[in-house]
DNA sequence: AAAAGAAATGAATGACTATTCATGATTTTT
DNA sequence: AAAAATCATGAATAGTCATTCATTTCTTTT
């Protein structure tokens, strides 16, 4: 139905998501997200509930745009190894190019203990998308057949925020997307000596 | 010269981690924290300087308390493994411990942009035990020559601090120290059938 | 081009809560 | 046991901001 929301819609949710990258949401104010917008306080009331929404809104939307990626990404590889390499060099590409949402994900995302469903479930979707990998890799004989698989999806998700939080605290000075090589060689071989 | 602070003074630090933990650090107000420890609002500025402060404070000196377990346990271990590994597990046994410290931790710490010092070096700190211990494993030959440390660091932080957080949102439901050696075993070797 | 409808405005409201400080209680010193 | 010093209280203050809504501006229809 709502084919394309608003120009003033989507100006509105890009606004907040500046703000609530610089200050963070608690601190972030309407008044500013709304000066950012160029319009007035009240417009934002138009086109979202309050305040809880624009972030709910704001996640949801750009989680969209960044899963649709994922999931083209893994589709293009063959084997369970070059779909994981996609996967994360995938998001690690997205969240180099949109900043903002890098940090409101990795700063925010924490705090939405109440904020039910769809960011709620955004591991879920991501730890579905690794299961099936690693399930493929078993079945290709290329991964053990002893992992706890749910062990592994934390662990891979895990390292890659651990990337990406790192960079942020960098101010995002350096390249994200050149890390995903040597990191889905430490996922598959890990440290020991051979 | 302080050597203890006054009982009171910890009545309401555990008071706020307990509120914070329940609430967050912005939904909690001075009014519960006080309650709780069993004071008069104004009493908390007799001891902190302002509410920041109080969050500050709590969690220096749990991570105080943290770091110097981690120290004596990477000293109980020989080899770079059993090192990586008693650090791994005293991780994960302290934050099982304490649970407010826990949830306090991953929810807050990533809002002390402005923050300074003693609490944004925490992984500063614990990024350098482990680069002893590769540096160790390197030089005792169990750990490859051609691992890019600074990357190592944060994935194997990242995949702990995964492993937490996934426990917490499970609210903290199943026992966290019995993750420690699977994940050690996938941090040495990786996911790839031999 | 007048009327109806839709969209936008922004000043005013109201709720909330961190922080202060005049007062009172308690402990220590003389 | 009086005086002094310290500790604690909690009501009052003051500032902040999300949210509302009467009014205005813009757009569409007749």
């Amino acid at each position: 139905m709502e084919k394309s929301k608003s120009e003033k819609y989507h100006k509105i949710l890009n606004s907040a998501g500046a703000v609530f990258a610089e200050h963070g949401f608690y601190k972030a104010t309407i008044s500013q997200i709304a000066a950012r917008a160029g319009v007035a306080d009240g417009t934002l009331y138009l086109y979202f509930k309050n305040k809880d929404d624009i972030l709910y809104q704001y996640l949801s939307f750009k989680i969209g745009l960044v899963f649709e990626k994922m999931n083209a990404a893994v589709a293009k590889g063959t084997d369970a190894e070059s779909k994981l390499r996609n996967l994360i060099r995938c998001h690690l590409e997205e969240f180099q190019r949109d900043q903002n949402m890098a940090i409101v994900f990795q700063s925010e995302v924490r705090y939405l203990r109440d904020i039910k469903s769809q960011v709620k479930d955004i591991s879920k979707t991501y730890f579905d998308l690794l299961s099936d990998i690693i399930e493929q890799g078993q079945i290709e004989g290329s991964m053990r057949q002893d992992l706890f698989v749910g062990l592994v999806k934390r662990f891979i998700l895990g390292a890659v925020e651990g990337v990406i939080t790192t960079w942020v605290n960098a101010h995002c000075r350096y390249d994200l997307g050149t890390m995903a090589d040597p990191l889905v060689d430490l996922y598959m071989a890990g440290v020991r000596e051979v």
